[in-house]
DNA sequence: CTGAAAGCGCTAACAA
DNA sequence: TTGTTAGCGCTTTCAG
């Protein structure tokens, strides 16, 4: 029962006099470290810096500090980092890492310790989670190419492991439906992981299997950058030749060469929302699990145009 | 006295019941946090990722687990963040936001805290840092345009309050001189951030003085990017009527249109020099502070060619 | 060499 | 309402 301004400059006092309250002794006694830790799949994939920043500063301006962890897509280093935020007793978690079937879902779970899906998601129920919609984002990239006139249309699958490269493979299957076009089984490639190198082999050998095709629809961006590579190693010109699509709209995705057609997804909003729901989940270990699921919208740049001959 | 396998055993067993030493009891006891935080002017400059990779490794095989904060060029967040940090006791600091002048650098020191500067440095002595050679870099790349036959060389220069912005440009005078070839006051604009938006206004500006030379050198990647875009904006081709260099070799680099060349940074190993040095002052606070340099590379690729017309 | 106990700085429960 | 105190789980000191 103190007025706001006493309460105020006790405060100040205190700050000017170089009095920091001890946090260990706080978490020593409450069990509440007011640290969040964020698990990376990969660092450099310029994707996950603003879902991070977005993770941040929802999370910070509520007190939390994030711990970010980032396993260089090895997932063995998933669960080093896992058993080192454990150590470190985390408030919760933010997963940015998850498999279809992932082992630290339950690792979370067994020690009742509060996580969020962002990005990818689980293919169990009653996970929260925040992801974009990848059906709709294949579908308009489906749709673009389907308007310019592309038949013969190749597809570039991320790791099927994941939910993302499952999602959009799928989408694919639908939307090329939906346009009235069967896929092709020897049109489509898939990938062991979400890199350039690999969407380079996989362009490569849909390439050396007779072609046949005027676009290619990649996974995500990384995948569509190897596709350049791939073309470029065979003279073959984009998109004079065949039309490429990425997915994600990477930053500077819009400077490539060619500019790259793909789907932009809201990261940083991505990454706030996901924060938003895990500290619902760390106030109230009783809330209910959400699923969320932001809209994409479709890039269209100068790696996509009407095919040469008819296609 | 026991043996190692016994005590293999015994630390297993008590992994196995589910035992985890309390870090906050420990903390709380010792003061030491086994914590470090790192400083990042922009997470999404990609840049930096590479880095704290290299630092994130080191730290954590040492046994420190790292937190990041992200200020987003802003000053007084860098400030905020430190305060942050502070109460979070962490045991050292990496800075990557360094200026030249810089109030968290007495911060540090008054609170006694190991910190090591990292990409960029302070113009202070006595302060442990890890950055590029920058005069060596900027003279392979004016080096490289004169060998070309360039004569005219415009140069956009980051910000004078940052190492990294002073010591290029510096070095691109120094390097023109060794050419042989005065540089022209008006052929050289100043930037107030690294971003691809003042790199944009910069060249815009340049070229509107009415043009006169047929190669810029950019003081960073992101700024090269900007003069990319004034050029298209101007009908002008890369590097057909101007050459263009940028520096640091950001991921993605070689895929820009044109790709670009630059001047490439051992960035990861950057940071885990960082965070050796880090490891030594934490270990022992009476270790000498050191100030490392590491060589860079030029990368030369297509954004830089013979000039058109006698440059 | 081994084992008991004090105390780090805070919060929360309790007594006054 | 206010002031006192036990105790979080470790490390370290000190007595046995």
């Amino acid at each position: 029962m103190v007025t706001e301004e006493m309460a105020a400059r006790v405060e100040h006092a205190a700050a000017e006099m170089g009095y920091r309250p001890n946090p260990f002794a706080y978490s020593l006694k409450t069990n509440r470290s007011f640290a969040v830790g964020v698990l990376i799949p990969d660092l450099t994939n310029p994707v996950f810096p603003p879902i991070i920043r977005g993770v941040e500063r929802t999370l910070g301006d509520a007190g939390y500090t994030v711990i970010l962890a980032n396993s260089d897509n090895q997932g063995d280093r998933e669960l080093v980092n896992l058993e080192e935020l454990k150590t470190r007793q985390v408030d919760g978690l933010i997963l940015a890492t998850a498999h279809r079937e992932d082992a630290l879902i339950a690792l979370c779970r067994a020690e009742e310790i509060p996580f969020v899906l962002v990005n990818r998601r689980s293919d169990e129920d009653g996970v929260s989670s925040v992801v974009a919609d990848d059906a709709a984002g294949v579908r308009a990239v489906v749709s673009h190419l389907a308007t310019l006139g592309h038949r013969r249309i190749a597809y570039i699958a991320g790791p099927q492991n994941l939910s993302t490269g499952l999602g959009r493979y799928r989408g694919f299957l639908d939307a090329m439906r939906g346009e009235g076009l069967e896929p092709a089984p020897d049109l489509i490639a898939f990938c062991d992981a979400f890199t350039e190198k690999e969407g380079f082999r996989a362009a490569r050998d849909l390439l050396a299997g007779g072609g046949g095709f005027s676009a290619i629809v990649a996974g995500n961006d990384l995948l569509a950058l190897g596709c350049y590579d791939a073309l470029a190693d065979l003279g073959l010109r984009c998109p004079e030749d065949i039309s490429v699509t990425g997915y994600n709209d990477m930053p500077f995705a819009d400077k490539f060469a060619p500019p790259l057609t793909t789907v932009r997804i809201p990261l940083d909003r991505m990454g706030a929302a996901a924060a938003k729901l895990l500290l619902r989940h760390m106030q109230d270990a009783g809330a209910g699990t959400q699923s969320m699921m932001l809209t994409p919208e479709l890039m269209v740049r100068g790696s996509t145009a009407r095919p040469s001959s008819g296609g």
